[in-house]
DNA sequence: TGCACGTATTGGTAGTACCAATTTGGTAGG
DNA sequence: CCTACCAAATTGGTACTACCAATACGTGCA
């Protein structure tokens, strides 16, 4: 594996901080738009220096969390909306959930960049991609054997996949997904039977890339997430009445 | 319109400083991977305080563009790769032009998003997303009739195209791509006639959208985007020797 | 030659002070 | 009673100093 994108959590400085202000603003139940307390007062609460706090907010500031305004204050964005998209993974790597409806919203994306990526794999993969998912599909069968989670392998075969496709602004993004939903997929994945109907479906797709059959696994990738899908538009469903606020 | 994403650029803090940085980590022939001088040195050289510097540099790191390694160093990332997908509008906005490769890659991530926008717009858009896009339709014939530069009132049709999909996620992805390739397309509308092209493709697409004609619809994006696409590679193939480093 | 120690350098944090612009509140004038 | 105006408090933005803990590196010793 030559370029990068193998870990899947998005580096941000000042981890901790970040998440105690975010953490501040829920449960406080600061509304989108609201301002926050000046940043003096913000950073006595918090029990940091109001350099770290600056700091902090300059990162939440650049994702378009929080808006500064000179002389006025520091106020929430009014919606997750105008939130960047690395933001949500942020957020979810900060241990806040996706609301339904960004996870509604980011399985629309998803899915035509996943199809992408596997047309693009089927031309480009070499030898070293398809040992990688190699590799991948061992381990998870070894995983499965022993009756664990196989959340970690399918997030890593996906990316391997990503890889494969020689693209790494698609990579990148895709890897921002499999961050976001990775907790719902440790749910989804509890369940050992969906796991080994994930693991036919990924050597499946292994076999089409290395017949370049980009046809097969087009097909084949839209199934294999339409499982899932399924899964997802049903919990959602449940969990539509649950917390909406970002 | 009731949601957000209007505006084309993305905000960020500091916004002079940063560039500042990135522009000193170029112009001294800094390259990837190399460790920058110490926070003390470079606040020196750039004439600000530290806290200034570190609340730049914090922003630069949320964005994977630097990684900072306590008591070693901060570090430029290996390469744009490890960047963030939102850093690449940054520097874009900062007036770096995405490589050939950023380009190229751009491209094909942004076919199948568009893609996917149109689709879901034909299930989706309401009347208000019909009125927009015609009146951006007229704001473009005023302009193609005075024989100016149509690059924003394009990228306005595509943007308001995005938002009618009512997918956010979507909508701000594409958003980052348009901002991304403004000064490319600016280019590429100095050409009068590209610019009646481009306004031929974007009535039938509105046709296409106002029956909710999905397979039409798809098939005129394919072909609007294709057109852009064969300049692009175009003068891609000539800038190929130009500059690589981010 | 190789190891150990100590010093200088590093990013991380805290605390203070000041600036300019805005907001806010009360006061004087109509 | 309402308006206009002025002054004080509050705001984010910036600068400077000081200190900490961990690292890097060079020096000296064995």
């Amino acid at each position: 594996m030559s370029t990068a994108i193998e870990g899947p959590a998005p580096a941000a400085p000042n981890r901790a901080l970040i998440k105690r202000v975010v953490d501040f603003a829920r449960d406080n139940r600061f509304a989108p738009g609201d301002r926050l307390p000046a940043e003096r007062l913000l950073a006595e609460k918090l029990g940091v220096s109001r350099n770290a706090l600056r700091e902090a907010l300059a990162t939440l500031e650049s994702l378009r969390v929080v808006e500064a305004r000179p002389n006025s204050g520091v106020f929430l964005r009014r919606s997750a909306a105008e939130a960047s998209f690395e933001a949500i993974v942020l957020l979810a790597e900060l241990g806040i959930e996706p609301t339904a409806t960004e996870v509604r919203e980011s399985i629309e994306v998803r899915a035509p960049l996943e199809r992408q990526a596997i047309t693009l794999a089927c031309a480009r993969r070499t030898e070293a991609d398809l040992a990688a998912l190699k590799a991948i599909l061992g381990d998870t069968r070894a995983l499965l054997a022993a009756g664990d989670n196989i959340a970690d392998c399918d997030q890593a075969f996906h990316l391997a996949l990503a890889n494969a496709s020689h693209n790494s602004v698609l990579a990148r993004m895709l890897n921002a997904f499999y961050c976001l939903s990775l907790p719902r997929r440790r749910r989804y994945f509890a369940d050992p039977a969906r796991g080994a109907a994930s693991d036919r479906g990924h050597r499946r797709i292994v076999a089409a890339l290395e017949a370049r059959d980009i046809k097969a696994a087009s097909v084949l990738i839209d199934r294999h997430l339409g499982n899932a899908q399924v899964y997802w538009r049903e919990t959602l469903d449940d969990a539509d009445a649950g917390a909406q606020k970002p």
